[in-house]
RNA sequence: GUGAUUGUAGCUCAGUUGGUUAGAGCGCUGGUUUGUGGUACCAGAGGUCGCGGGUUCGAGCCCCGUCUAUCACCCCA
């Protein structure tokens, strides 16, 4: 057998104990919001049939798409003259893995619509695929921590949305973010304001782009894309808003049209956060927030950090058409994403971990000789029972090799078990931190232990 | 998908205008005798210089391709 240097696909990562217990700190604490809002889990497969994915997402969505090639002979009836890959692509792929959480949500309900019991509120914490290029904080394989609401029109829902991504970050110690908040619909009124009614996602594109690239590159952006001056003038006062969220309330309705549905619901939806008892949520009405996904018609989120300019690291909206795409109408559903690689790197950036994080090991036993074998397995198998994890160290070897691995595996404690201690009915218990040695009985060991 | 930068021991890096057996620190393994780690000392292992091709008498250094990582764009968690 030949044998290569193995390496890691683009994009893709393993994670060693430290990374899986700092990961898991942060999918508990979401679960646990989760959960205590009434949402149930669902999890479903990694591999969709590609038209259940296809067409929900935009054009980019679409390409960045893992694809897998038909199993046994995929190039039987396949005319050899296809020069254009993609046609080729549609006709020898008919799987792919999913691009986020939310569209196979769809389906499942719409397979399962007559014994659901709606609103049908889910959590679904699963990796998901997307064929980008990566960059800090982006992979092409990751975790998504999605909520869902789904039969239900009520903005009660959103609220409750920003409620929880409130209760998750500040669990984790994260304070310093935002939480923006716009509407499909004011969007949409921004467009007919400028008379371009159908360009909304053109023009949200581009002001998407503002606090990266300024005023004047948006304006540019947006003649190219044909807005005329004398409509752009009329948008002019996007770009000068007050700095107080009750001043940019008064100019956007004295602006739109005071019938907007979006900013009615908006306001509703604040509302309903005062009520749920968030005195002052963290939450900024962004008009330059469009989001890419193309499946929303409703209010949008998206979370950031206030000081470290990354992306996102989490981000959700309301959403009416999609379980239309499995042949059932008129199902609203409204959700939000966490992504815990975002979270990740937040946490590590701020140096917010707990410590301990409560996973690993808090006591070894040393292995003396075969003589107190059993009086150390007895002593093993009570601390297990108490709910200690303790482990023994396998092999007999020189006291000064157990406790360099002790050493290295951050254990907290070392138990050393010999044949003075078995006599004794005791155990010699170590501090590795201090170095500190003092003679415990069982009781007392695991009173030192918990 | 577009445009750049990058890649030498497990890790962080050195490697002079292309020229013999590619180096350091840390880490690793063993030892400094018997049941005590983190310090010190001694010894040792470990590299097809990311991978594949090319130029050259000769390539870790030059050229091309490819993979990875990083950055910007696109988009997003």
């Amino acid at each position: 057998m030949q044998s290569k240097k193995p390496t890691l696909l683009r994009g893709m990562r393993d994670f060693a104990a430290s990374q899986v217990f700092k990961r898991n700190y942060i999918l508990d604490t979401i679960r646990h919001t989760y959960q205590k809002y009434g949402f149930l889990p669902l999890e479903t497969p990694a591999l969709e049939h590609l038209d259940t994915l296809t067409g929900k997402y935009g054009e980019e969505g679409d390409q960045l798409m893992f694809k897998i090639l038909n199993s046994g002979d995929f190039l039987a009836g396949i005319s050899d003259q296809i020069k254009d890959y993609k046609a080729l692509s549609r006709q020898i792929t008919a799987k792919g893995l999913r691009y986020d959480l939310t569209v196979p949500l769809m389906r499942y309900i719409a397979m399962n619509r007559n014994t659901l019991v709606f609103p049908f509120r889910r959590y679904q914490m699963q990796p998901v695929w997307r064929a980008d290029r990566p960059q800090k904080g982006r992979y092409r394989e990751f975790y998504q921590c999605d909520v869902d609401t789904v039969g239900t029109q009520s903005l009660l829902y959103e609220a409750e949305i920003i409620v929880m991504i409130h209760e998750v970050l500040l669990r984790l110690g994260i304070e310093d973010f935002t939480i923006h908040m716009n509407h499909r619909d004011v969007l949409k009124g921004l467009a007919t304001l400028a008379g371009a009614a159908d360009q909304a996602h053109a023009l949200g594109a581009a002001l998407d782009k503002l606090d990266k690239v300024g005023k004047d590159k948006v304006l540019e952006e947006l003649k190219d894309k044909g807005f005329l001056p004398n409509a752009l003038a009329k948008l002019m006062f996007i770009f000068d808003l007050p700095t107080t969220q009750k001043d940019r309330w008064a100019v956007l309705t004295k602006q739109l049209d005071s019938n907007q549905i979006g900013t009615r619901e908006m306001q509703k939806i604040l509302d309903y956060t005062h009520s749920l008892g968030l005195e002052e949520p963290s939450i900024t009405l962004d008009l330059t927030l469009a989001r890419g996904l193309s499946y929303y018609t409703g209010t949008v989120f998206e979370v950031k950090m206030k000081h470290l300019n990354w992306g996102s690291i989490g981000g959700g909206g309301r959403y009416d058409g999609l379980t239309g795409a499995f042949g059932q109408t008129g199902m609203s559903g409204v959700g939000f994403s966490f992504g815990v690689d975002r979270l990740y790197e937040v946490l590590e950036e701020l140096n917010l971990w707990p410590s301990p994080l409560g996973y690993d090991t808090q006591v070894m036993l040393a292995n003396l000789d075969h003589l107190s074998e059993q009086w150390a397995l007895k002593v093993l198998a009570t601390l297990r029972k108490n709910e200690i994890r303790a482990e023994i160290y396998p092999e007999t070897v020189r006291l000064q090799k157990q406790l360099q691995y002790a050493q290295k595996r951050q254990i907290p404690f070392v138990a050393i078990i010999g044949s003075e201690e078995q006599t004794a009915g005791v155990v010699a218990l170590k501090n590795m931190q201090t170095g500190a040695q003092k003679p415990c009985s069982l009781a007392s060991l695991l009173q030192e232990l918990s």
